[in-house]
DNA sequence: CCGTTGGCATTGCAGTTGTATTGGAACGTC
DNA sequence: GACGTTCCAATACAACTGCAATGCCAACGG
């Protein structure tokens, strides 16, 4: 049986394209023929990889996923060991905030899946399942009588400063402003 | 030249069953096909009101608007005069959260343009109006030698909290908690 | 050396899309 | 009552969609 090609890379490759084209056109203009022509391959290579279109998509957000952990952990690894608390959850949500120019795109992508998979509930699994492990992550590391609180507190503050960030209603000063306020009252003194 | 109809009325009705049609299957299934089968009405009915789709969506958008408005002037109007400021920004939270049912499908609306806006930024202007209003007036609302920061940050929060709440990730209990832990934070003795 | 198998391109198909066009019914104005 | 205008339904059309089917090619196992 001939394999000479790594499966996993190119549906990664597919993927990519996938991000590109919904970062700029939105997930609506996802088409099997556009994905397909923004990774300059053709159609029928797409279909090889992906049985269905439902399949590609849910591979793409698996990947959106991905990306974020991976800066996430680059991020945090940079810090050394036993990092304070308060710079270790400031790191965390800037690595996370979409700032730079690709981290913008791939929030791009992540919002326009988050919107998809609030219609689609049997997607939305995997994103929940993130967010409650990063809600115990941060609760973690949060001082004061109500952690739990103060961790869904900071991390609806991250999703909101990404969308306003997406959409250009807070520039990236306003945003760091802000979530420096915030830590300044989660850690007094 | 024989006018019977309320225009204004037509296009509100079609704009109905356009969020109708986009909260439970998403901005990409709204088509004028659906929409005027949700509407009951024939799509020449829709072509007759909206000369072209672009002109439908952005209609239906300042509606989603006009609804939050709508929510918000009415819950601070229950208030009475000169509320305290915490309780009245509470008020006003609480009424632009989707906790309830209708203001649910209003959110999954918003949460989808949010994504459409951000990617056709010439649609985006309105909503970027509207936020820069709200951060001028939470601003004005809170202590602490800070306001427009705190603002960005309450008014982030709210939004993380409401797409958290969407997308099924914080119970409506959650979403109060970690609010009124903010507030907590905000407004200190 | 040859058949088999995986990798991929091409094409076809039925269904949906936005929009333009056409036609007629209902109505106010003269 | 005739006329013009508005309202709306029906249909046509080209472009696009996801998907299936087909076929060619290279590579590996026997």
């Amino acid at each position: 049986m001939p394999k000479k090609v790594d499966h996993q890379e190119r549906r990664r490759l597919i993927a990519d394209a996938l991000m590109r084209v919904a970062a700029d056109q939105g997930l609506e203009a996802v088409s099997l023929r556009h994905v397909a022509a923004a990774a300059g391959v053709s159609t029928g290579l797409v279909q090889h990889y992906f049985r269905t279109k439902d399949e590609m998509m849910t591979f793409a957000l698996s990947v959106v996923r991905e990306r974020s952990r991976t800066r996430l952990t680059e991020a945090i690894g940079r810090l050394g060991d036993d990092p304070p608390a308060r710079l270790l959850l400031r790191t965390l949500i800037v690595a996370l905030l979409p700032l730079g120019e690709q981290s913008r795109e791939n929030g791009r992508v992540a919002l326009a899946f988050l919107a998809y998979t609030a219609v689609r509930p049997e997607a939305a699994s995997s994103l929940r399942r993130d967010t409650t492990a990063m809600l115990r992550f941060i609760a973690g590391l949060l001082p004061g009588p109500a952690p739990a609180a103060a961790a869904a507190n900071l991390l609806a503050l991250m999703e909101g400063l990404g969308v306003y960030l997406l959409c250009g209603h807070y520039s990236p000063d306003q945003a760091l402003a802000a979530l420096d306020a915030h830590l300044d009252l989660q850690f007094p003194g």
